[in-house]
DNA sequence: TTCTTAAATTATAATCTTTATAAATAGTGT
DNA sequence: ACACTATTTATAAAGATTATAATTTAAGAA
């Protein structure tokens, strides 16, 4: 399934015109397989053992470029880099704020916050962005007293 | 009325055991009067005709300061730098992609949400984060044909 | 008011992520 | 295999934020 899914995206690239390149390949490769949500530099550091010379404005370069196509979505939170997500089907994120972990949910939709938002502001409303904070269970757990 | 506000954040330093220097005391007075979500450099330019010594670490260390306390939150979006909010009530933002206008819009709460995420996951939730993305009135007039 | 002391400010350098630049390299259609 | 151009690489630059150390100052005590 993720072969299938990284056949798909190089048929997009070679759809935009964009040429396919190894470090492509291994960048996409990675953010498929990769069930985290990456940031450039660990991206660079995966890649770094096959890819001694790779720069890693590379890496920069062929994320904004996914991320123009629509194969990847950038997350940015308040910490220092941004974190890359390969895009498959519309989800949410759970993020823990002790170790950093993000989960992925899907959860319905909030049409209705965005026509309300729409109505009061007088805004043409594109999208929104929701993300839920806490404690993952491993981290909740590592406090329990016994 | 932003008179109280201050007032009463300044008596909130003074609970801290926070020091009242005439610098935090013109950022807070410029946060509170700022009907904008200003960065921090907005601040520390606005506020270098009274301060033309001030250091641009103290905006820094203050906005730290006044977060910790409660006093006003960070905004963090993709672009390069924070945003800071006074913390009046809860509210979300609308968020305007053509000039960045930030606008402020009230909600029940996104309980529902919060809940479904922590059964689905496990996470012991604290809190969420949500905006809306769009386009103002403004700029979308500018685009209308006659 | 003056004194004391820890906290805050300032000036500056350092850090870290991301982007810009220009030369070298390599993918793709012919 | 060739030509053309996109891409990669190496490096520098930019921009935001934080760290450091010396100087100054707020605020409570005397
Ligand atoms: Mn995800
Ligand atoms: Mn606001
Ligand atoms: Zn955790
Ligand atoms: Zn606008």
């Amino acid at each position: 399934m993720s072969e299938d899914m990284l056949k798909e995206a190089l048929h997009s690239l070679k759809d935009t015109g964009v040429r396919i390149t190894p470090q492509r390949h291994a960048i996409l490769e990675y953010l498929i397989n990769s069930m985290s949500h990456p940031t450039a530099d660990d991206i660079y550091k995966a890649l770094e053992g096959t890819f001694p010379n790779m720069s890693v404005a590379t890496v920069y370069n062929n994320l904004r470029v996914f991320r123009e196509i629509g194969l990847v979505k950038e997350l940015t939170y308040g910490d220092s880099s941004a974190r890359f997500d390969f895009v498959t089907t519309n989800h949410y994120h759970v993020i823990c704020q002790e170790c950093g972990k993000i989960v992925d949910f899907h959860y319905p939709g909030l049409d209705e916050v965005e026509h309300f938002a729409s109505q009061v502001t007088g805004f043409n409303v594109s999208h929104h962005r929701m993300e839920i904070y806490g404690e993952c269970p491993e981290c909740s757990g590592t406090k329990e007293v016994h």
